[in-house]
DNA sequence: AGACGATACGGAACCTGGTTCCGTTTAGCA
DNA sequence: TGCTAAACGGAACCAGGTTCCGTATCGTCT
């Protein structure tokens, strides 16, 4: 059986290409952390030492590159949902703890919050990846929760993007903290008890 | 007694600069309507039947624009918490509805909530002119609530940035709705019966 | 090894939108 | 009516994204 799910025809692609591609990746990674998801085209061509003509042909758009140079660590970020519920001692707890991970997440990547949710078209396949991947986590997350009597139910979009919201602007060197205000929304998703 | 805290000096303009500055005004508030508060500067030079050197001998900075369009609407909005604390049943009350006349008016102002925590040197003053004004009306409410014993206490400023990053991406057109959020938010920040 | 077609590359050129600058116009006054 | 300072307009400039095409390189076939 051929190699499956992960490049079904595979044209075979030239080393040089490849190599480039991985370059700009790099490079992206690190101007990415320097200037933001913004950094200037020709800055990341310098850094990866290729034209920027490069960069259109590996990665058309921008939101292409941030998704290929973040892939991993949204994956992550999506698979800790089952292990936090797994091993929290109850649903809400785990809940917490998985809007605290999204939010170091966020935080982390200067400028990532912002371009999630811009409504440009060019934007469209970032917003379309990091819903396919985090949406299922946190509906996950949410019905446990719900079902276990912990929390009202929430559009589970709605909670992501309020989040997301709350981490724009933030980083570490700046005095904006969203992590108050992400625990203070789940709080305010608590049944009271009444 | 001469017109006092409006200006001071008043050190006699030309006519045709103010009736420029008018016609600005009425110009940027129409492009910003149509395309945002980012609306092109060429736009709003063309709408108002000006050179665009005319935009920048009024308003420097893009800020300056903003803060004179909306100046009304934002003292109106902070001279709305007194009156509520005052008609409400309780400052919990007068809170809440406060919040959703701040929510309102960001998601009526398409982008401005997006340039409100811009980290642009240009945006400070728009920074400074909300914060001037806005501050104090939460803080009057928060401080009454607090003192209520409804709420826990939190910092105003915090809360503001919080409210206004949910509003970011909302509009009239858009799914995205803010206000939910922002109620979860001040629920959060209930005293629990305990 | 040498040659050849396909693939990929580089970066100049172009486009859009903000900002500056200076020669020209005009309001206000004597 | 003439004069001067204030204000104007828009061409020119700059920055950053995007496109395009002549050139270089890879991989293969003989």
């Amino acid at each position: 059986m051929p190699a499956r799910d992960t490049d079904p025809p595979a044209p075979r692609k030239r080393a040089d290409a490849e190599r480039n591609k991985q370059a700009l990746l790099e490079a992206a990674a690190a101007a990415f952390v320097d200037s933001g998801v913004d950094a200037p085209v020709r800055d990341i061509a310098v850094r990866a030492g290729v034209g920027v003509g490069t960069i259109y042909r590996h990665f058309p758009t921008r939101a292409d590159l941030i998704v290929a140079v973040y892939r991993h660590q949204v994956q992550s970020c999506a698979q800790a949902a089952p292990a936090l519920l797994a091993s929290s001692q109850t649903p809400h707890h785990a809940l917490t703890a998985w809007i605290d991970l999204f939010v170091d997440f966020l935080i982390t990547k200067h400028g990532l919050a912002e371009a999630m949710h811009s409504d440009a078209a060019a934007f469209e396949p970032l917003h379309a990846y990091f819903l396919d991947h985090l949406l299922p986590a946190v509906t996950l997350l949410l019905d446990a929760a719900v079902d276990a009597g912990q929390i009202n139910p929430i559009d589970p979009l709605t909670l992501l993007q309020g989040v997301g919201n709350l981490c724009i602007g933030a980083s570490a060197n700046s005095p904006y903290n969203p992590r108050p205000l992400a625990a203070l929304l789940i709080r305010g998703l608590q049944t009271t008890p009444s």
